[in-house]
DNA sequence: CGGGGGGTTGAGATGTCTCAAGGGGTGTGG
DNA sequence: CCACACCCCTTGAGACATCTCAACCCCCCG
């Protein structure tokens, strides 16, 4: 069941085994439609019954998971889970209910493409291939978040400000290479929310790695000058 | 594609909404084999090409996630993402690369039935309401992740703790209702590292707690006393 | 020109970690 | 049967990282 090597399934695409992102090579002929939705719109929302997935052609969104308050009047825990870039999927936590578990939120003007669940799943029954990509893409998803855990579990703020910025940097490229040079989508406030910090303490990491020469830093114009110190702290 | 309604899918069985872990109750009549596993034994370990799913039959199971040391001297991260009592399913992380992305490690003297990839997946393409439990199964995977690591993220270590008591409560309930007596069967430094916690902390927690009369504790022997206080806070 | 959102920086409060000591089980070998 | 080692757990005290609160800046937009 490798999917490097099993001929049965020659269409799974790992981005990077780092990145833990895939997308359905398959459906790129099939014309799904598409869908615009403005900076800080919605594209579903917690509790809505899920029609379709989704894979960004371009923008960028945010996904918000809510934990209802301790107490009935205490303010309900927000985290956002993930950011989507273009080729990732969104909407795959809300296979087991049948209803969206979080929000998604852009971050700037997007566009998706929407692959409706009535054609997905007999799709997948016909082709093994099909089938094949879409439990890969879960089980990526399922990584990707125990990474998540994991970080948040164990890693100072520092580590976790750096190893954010290499994970995207790793995402946005287009080209085989990395690109050093990225604009971060989202607010202080945002990232701090992923990585379970203070907007304020990414502020300053930001600003330390500023100072070290790790980095450049010009608002959310990051351009990455020593990624082996990133990676190394 | 609400597996509460659709009558094409009646026999995903979600045991809480809340514990969000789920079982193949379809595959109860195949006779897959059992394999046994000493206390403190792997059901596997990470980079071991994955063969087969897993559900625990009795006893309990630890999944540990490991995360390369920023530079190569230093430790590797190491982190509990999770626990696996009976009637959970073990394994679901390595479908993405066909490789085991943790290791499974036995907490007690456990039974696991195995249910082998090759048998799996084909049985998936034939029957709709197998390949959708497989797919609840696997976004429920994603959902209890994100909740763990928003957990991480944003309680403190007392609801934390807190919050992975009734969790736990919930998950080894036999019956309809949730049992107030359980018996931890991991370390202090088992739990801490699930929540992202010292061992010491973990412990100071329960002691506050059983200090305050919402639960009794004799080493790990627990007694949830006032649940509504536990979720309290 | 005023207002609001986003960002930076500082200083004190606070929660968790770290280090350290000690107690209770349990298994093993003398 | 005892002695010892080892693991797990508890508790304390000080160190440290991050949070909290606050002030200020910039920029964009109405």
């Amino acid at each position: 069941m490798d999917t490097a090597t099993n001929p049965d399934v020659p269409n799974v695409r790992l981005r990077q085994a780092h990145a833990l992102h895939v997308h359905f090579s398959d459906t790129d002929a099939i014309p799904f439609p598409t869908r615009t939705v403005g900076r800080g719109d919605a594209l579903f929302s917690t509790g809505e019954p899920m029609r379709s997935l989704y894979t960004v052609q371009s923008g960028c969104f945010k996904s918000i998971t809510t934990y209802p308050g301790s107490d009935d009047d205490s303010p309900p825990h927000l985290q956002v889970t993930s950011f989507h870039l273009p080729d990732e999927t969104l909407g795959l936590d809300s296979v087991c209910t049948g209803h969206h578990e979080s929000d998604a939120v852009a971050l700037e003007a997007s566009v998706v493409r929407i692959m409706p669940v009535g054609i997905l799943e007999p799709l997948c029954r016909e082709y093994a291939a099909m089938q094949h990509e879409l439990l890969a893409i879960m089980s990526a998803e399922i990584v990707r978040a125990s990474r998540l855990a994991l970080m948040l579990g164990t890693m100072p703020a520092r580590e976790r400000v750096a190893a954010f910025l290499l994970d995207l940097s790793e995402r946005v490229d287009t080209h085989e290479t990395p690109s050093e040079e990225l604009v971060l989508p989202m607010t202080r406030a945002d990232i701090g929310s992923y990585l379970g910090l203070e907007l304020e303490t990414v502020g300053r990491m930001l600003s330390k790695l500023h100072r070290e020469g790790t980095i450049e830093l010009n608002g959310r114009q990051v351009r990455i000058v020593d990624r082996a110190k990133l990676a190394l702290h």
